[in-house]
DNA sequence: TCCGGGTGGTTCATTTTTGAAACACGGTGT
DNA sequence: ACACCGTGTTTCAAAAATGAACCACCCGGA
């Protein structure tokens, strides 16, 4: 098979061919596909170009098949059926739904509720799986590799279609034993563990403005799961998402302090994905389900 | 059969489809189909836009299938086979060379040889058929009116191939009765036959510079038929093609004369035509043809 | 005869598509 | 470590395609 041969003509010319042999006029062709029927003319006289011929006599009585018109008539046709067919696999696996999501999502949200969350979708849809990747890299949406991303942002810049779910609170959380030390005094003698800040620092900006001013930077991690088990291993105070503070079972909420504004639970999609039956509907899902847990996101006394 | 459905997608993006599944890569579709890598990249991005899904995992081992894709693939490749076989039927009908050549030309060409070369054309390639139409008003080329068009003019300014097929020769023909009136004395006493002249004048710029210039422009006909038998039925001197006059058995060139320049034979066909193996054939044949014969046409002793 | 509707065609501004050049990245070989 | 190659992506200018408005023509009905 020479692809030459077959890719001499543009395919899709064959819609427009097959409008104007079954309306017989150029106005007609065009209604019934709906492009102007200028589009229709041009696109028509390509394709008689292409092929080296003419597709249709013209006449009084409109356009009139030729014989090659004719004879490639019925290519036409089947061509047209195999597209059809391939739109019923589109459509009907678009609508069932069905399908994989392909979603990201950053580590720290593997050990929140959500994940429960994911687990109901995949339960009362099981024609839809749910392709997870974890990672606390930004996923490129444009570059389709994720159809959903969720994200802890304060806002999104992406070109993509961003919803926020709800706003997070956070808190300071330690250890029961530990915190039996903590006094009211500002953190005097307490530790925290920071995440990325200089080495050397012993505080920071977000530390004076906490409840704990006179804490110490003492310890740093680079990601959100060694910063909870060392927490719950009495290392000191961690600041974390209240979502996945009071979910730990070795961590409280540290005493004398009030929750504070954190960044918000976002979730993207490429706005090409939007309209996708799964997608809608997992979106939707998971929204519902946030929505109705709000408070353990946000939490009461949040203040800023 | 829903159109809509089977027209949410570009046909031919199949083409790109199928060679990315085919190589793996973009480059290596582009490559494979003759389109700049970039192109394809964006036009795989719209189908699967339209898809509503992806039809490929990127990793680092390439583009993969995703089970849309392959579910996607025969349908692809049936669409193709049927695209090839069009394209057998269309060039196997180009190539033999068979189909229809539309051909127009002026009336008067219907009294020439050239009706003989015509008939030696069909009767050598049987599968062409030539459709003639005989009139005097341009065939709109661009139009489509016609394939190929034979005109006698000075020039050409339509957005036509033109080939010039010989340039033709023009006298003053009478019957052998008429011609013993003839005296050499500038045409006193003889009568023309015109061509579209105002009616009233007796002369004209060109009768002037004939070679009867005393001549009267008596009569006027708006037609070369009437012309040619008019004169042979001895109204009075008709000036005509050479190819036309000397093959009438009722004229001959009238004494005392010079033949002159005339317009010239073009055979004029429609650029995008020019590639069609019998359009072509045709043109080279009647262009041999003419050319074997061009002292018929650009008779002995004309001059300016 | 005139008018309205439907036809195909022309022109022009806008939008879309394409190709080329440049870039970034990862893998391989020296 | 560096250079090279093959990959996909981005940017921009040029080319192509599209749609809208308008026109000319023909036919049928009042």
């Amino acid at each position: 098979m020479n692809l030459q041969e077959s890719h001499s003509l543009n395919w899709d010319d064959l819609k427009y061919f097959l409008a104007v042999a079954r309306s017989g006029t150029l106005r007609g062709g065009a209604d019934r596909i709906q492009v102007n029927h200028t589009t229709l003319a041009r696109r028509l006289a390509v394709m008689e170009e292409n092929v080296g011929s003419r597709l249709f006599d013209r006449s009084k009585a409109g356009l009139v098949l030729t014989q090659l018109g004719e004879d490639l008539m019925p290519y036409a046709e089947r061509v047209e059926e195999e597209m059809t067919a391939a739109s019923r696999i589109i459509v009907g696996r678009d609508a069932l739904p069905s399908g994989t999501i392909y979603l990201t999502l950053p580590h720290g949200l593997a050990m929140t509720s959500l994940m429960d969350d994911l687990a109901l979708f995949a339960e009362q849809y099981p024609d839809i799986s749910l392709n997870m990747r974890f990672s606390n890299e930004v996923a490129d949406l444009t570059r389709r590799e994720a159809d959903v991303s969720l994200r802890i942002a304060d806002e999104v810049t992406q070109d993509v279609v961003g919803r926020r779910l709800v706003q997070l609170s956070q808190a300071a959380y330690c250890t029961k034993d530990y915190a039996q030390r903590i006094r009211d005094n500002g953190g005097e003698g307490l530790s925290l563990i920071g995440w990325h800040e200089p080495e050397g620092d012993t505080t920071a900006k977000w530390v004076q403005e906490s409840c704990y001013p006179k804490a110490l930077l003492r310890h740093r991690v680079s990601d959100i799961v060694p910063l909870i088990t060392l927490a719950a291993s009495g290392l000191g105070m961690a600041y974390l998402a209240c979502c996945l503070g009071d979910r730990h079972p070795g961590l409280i909420r540290a005493p004398f302090q009030k929750p504070k504004p954190y960044r918000s639970l976002w979730l993207l999609l490429h706005k090409d994905l939007r309209n996708t039956a799964r997608v809608r509907l997992f979106v939707d899902f998971l929204a519902g389900r946030v929505q109705s847990r709000r408070n353990e996101f946000w939490v009461a006394g949040t203040t800023g």
